[in-house]
DNA sequence: GGTCAATTATTGATGCATCAATTACTATAA
DNA sequence: TTATAGTAATTGATGCATCAATAATTGACC
């Protein structure tokens, strides 16, 4: 049949298993979602842009976005106009608070990957870099 | 400003990528959740164990161990009886039904944990489960 | 024996993701 | 110009995870 390794598993169960110890911990430390802080990210990057085209960079679904910018909005971080040429699209911006937040927000999730990663070599680095990303392209080869 | 190396932020966001786009395929191939399935393949090895004793080993809240429970119970794959000589513990058992099920999932979760990994040698996956191990230390070291 | 602490399981509230349906708008073709 | 198709954003329903609070049971200690 379709035989596959044990330690084909045991990697496959650890991917899992680290993603759902470090959700949680990186939210803890950091006090912003990982989803969240994509997105500013993005935001920070781009200066303005529109919904649609953030959603495509984070790869989140439209409603989550939608709901995500909502709350930041409220919060002061981010403000959002339509785009008079075409009402469909609407464009948001960080605030200068949003920006400044920013800022500290990623310097925690820097700390945070830091310790992750402690004890891993430039080279060791790369190897696993390249491992993952051989695994994502099979993923999305299905 | 961003002052951890380039490359660590790359891991941990292909790390989280992989994970969030890995998990919804993952449901779709083989029919079941992740956590659903570790529950099943669980009291599949223990042949009947307290909830509890389940809860620890998948390392899920209790609460969505209670819920995972009663829905496969509807389904008639698990059957659930109190200690007699102690009424807080609830031991839980596959039924026979269950068993055949089980194993027809985990026939699905290889040939689809195969694909992921493809194009990877014995060495390379050794070499990737070991980081992947390292990463989990520094993780439950936070 | 009766009170108190500890343990298991359950339920409720909340957060966040998805999909599906809806609204609002634009562009194109008859 | 009007009907139609397509796109963006929103809202609603649902699923699954967590934490917090509660109920039920047991054991220990006075």
């Amino acid at each position: 049949m379709f035989k596959c390794s044990k330690q084909e598993e045991l990697i496959a169960a650890r991917l899992f298993e680290l993603n759902k110890q470090t959700m949680p911990k990186f939210e803890r430390c950091t006090g912003i979602s990982q989803s969240r802080l994509e997105i500013l990210r993005e935001l920070f990057e781009a200066e303005e842009i529109t919904q649609r085209e953030l959603q495509k960079k984070v790869n989140i679904d439209h409603a989550a976005v939608t709901r995500h910018l909502k709350q930041l909005e409220e919060k002061g971080m981010v403000i959002r106009r339509k785009n008079p040429a075409d009402n469909r699209f609407t464009y948001v911006s960080l605030t200068e608070e949003g920006k400044t937040k920013i800022a500290a927000y990623c310097e925690e999730k820097q700390r945070f990957i830091s310790k992750i990663l402690d004890g891993f070599s430039e080279l060791e680095r790369s190897t696993l870099l390249n491992m993952l990303t051989r695994i994502q392209e099979n993923v999305d080869n299905l």
